[in-house]
DNA sequence: TATATTTGTTAGATTAATCTAACTATTTAT
DNA sequence: ATAAATAGTTAGATTAATCTAACAAATATA
């Protein structure tokens, strides 16, 4: 049985790794807000229980063990703020946080439970993909609106970031997921765009906002 | 902040203090399976917090602040409990447990939430009362099934033990809260009981039983 | 009352998770 | 290629929560 703590960490291992398949500690310590030395001395523990490959030096990789059980707590994670949503009628920007907590709890009914109320989803309210039961995840791959042209036509299926501030952000502009948005200008010079969609015939999205958004292409 | 543990001796000592209004460290350590020297040094702790009245080879009390505490856990244990039965289609035997671990999570609008969907209910699955928002709880008194007299007729309304075993049992016997129960004959030898209820003509209950069962005389 | 039993405390050790300071290895820049 | 900067490790301290062993106080029993 791995502790809280250990959770937190093969979590956040699994969703630094997504790129490339490796973390450095450096990384992994900024993210958690935990010293390196800290860091360096956790992984050697979980080298121990098999779940990361540690050697010095070298660069962090879960095993595949490590891999499946992140999985789980991912899993775990995304189907509780679905049900949140869903079930309890929570706001998307409301359920991070109550997720972060209730992802440890351990007991296979309760999510179990909540998958079938849900009828097994297959992403969460942010647009993230949940994985299976055996912890894999499909790997979905949409567009940052970031990375689109002047004309394209394209629906708005998630965020790169779920933070409060941003998705009451959206909240307002009325932006979520599912609506068709068009491009209709693009500043090369700051990344912001012009776009229309729904009954907002022109909206301007800054372009930290556009690198947020995830779309896919008609 | 208080951590998981501090909470769950504050969640003890609001239970075990509820008749005479105090507790031995001999019994909370018994009961929390948590060695002797270990309970006093978390009561100078909890002392030093203001939320017990501590002083060396005196009993146990909680301050008000500590009853209100311990209080606000028991209200998200018993609410989440309720949640679990009602809204998730749980038995009553399964909840105890799951609810033992979600009654640790911070977050107000999570069990505003549960209450609002549940229609702001005044007892848990297993008839015991749900604390209030300020932690105060009403001391309603059933009494046991074992202290009634033949001919009695009664209604179940709690029991006083919510291990998974003793609820599968009442299951099989469809023993649900709320049913009305004769009493045909009481055997003085061991306490055991013949009784009537629902469509069972003629059910044996041992003392045992009969001690966990508290109804309400009509 | 004197003794035995039970209850409670003190002292010191252990484990998990964290930190800082000091040192070493690797990478980058000159 | 050397020096500087960055990344990673080692050593040792700290805090929370637990334990065992030894001792002390309170209670029960003879
Ligand atoms: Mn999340
Ligand atoms: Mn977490
Ligand atoms: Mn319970
Ligand atoms: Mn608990």
């Amino acid at each position: 049985m791995n502790s809280l703590t250990e959770e937190n960490y093969l979590k956040a291992l699994f969703n630094l790794s997504q790129e490339n398949g490796e973390v450095s500690v450096n990384e992994l310590s900024k993210h958690l807000q935990i010293k390196m030395p800290t860091v360096t001395s956790m992984m050697k523990k979980l080298g121990e229980k098999k779940l990361v490959h540690y050697e010095s030096y070298k660069p962090l990789k879960l095993t595949e063990k490590g891999r499946r059980e992140a999985g789980l707590i991912i899993r775990k994670h995304r189907l509780t703020e679905m049900f949140l949503v869903e079930q309890m009628s929570f706001g998307w920007e409301q359920v991070h946080e109550i997720a972060e907590q209730i992802e440890h709890i351990h007991s296979p009914e309760f999510f179990e439970k909540m998958d079938e109320l849900l009828g097994y989803p297959k992403f969460d309210p942010h647009g993230s993909p949940i994985p299976d039961k055996t912890g894999k995840m499909e790997w979905i791959h949409f567009s940052k609106l970031s990375d689109c042209k002047v004309g394209d036509n394209v629906k708005l299926s998630g965020v790169t970031n779920s933070s409060g501030d941003f998705l009451k952000f959206l909240n307002t502009r009325e932006l979520k997921l599912g609506i068709k948005i068009k491009i209709k200008s693009i500043e090369k010079f700051d990344g912001s765009m012009e776009v229309s969609y729904g009954k907002r015939a022109s909206e301007h999205l800054s372009g930290l906002v556009c690198e947020r958004l995830l779309v896919e292409k008609e």
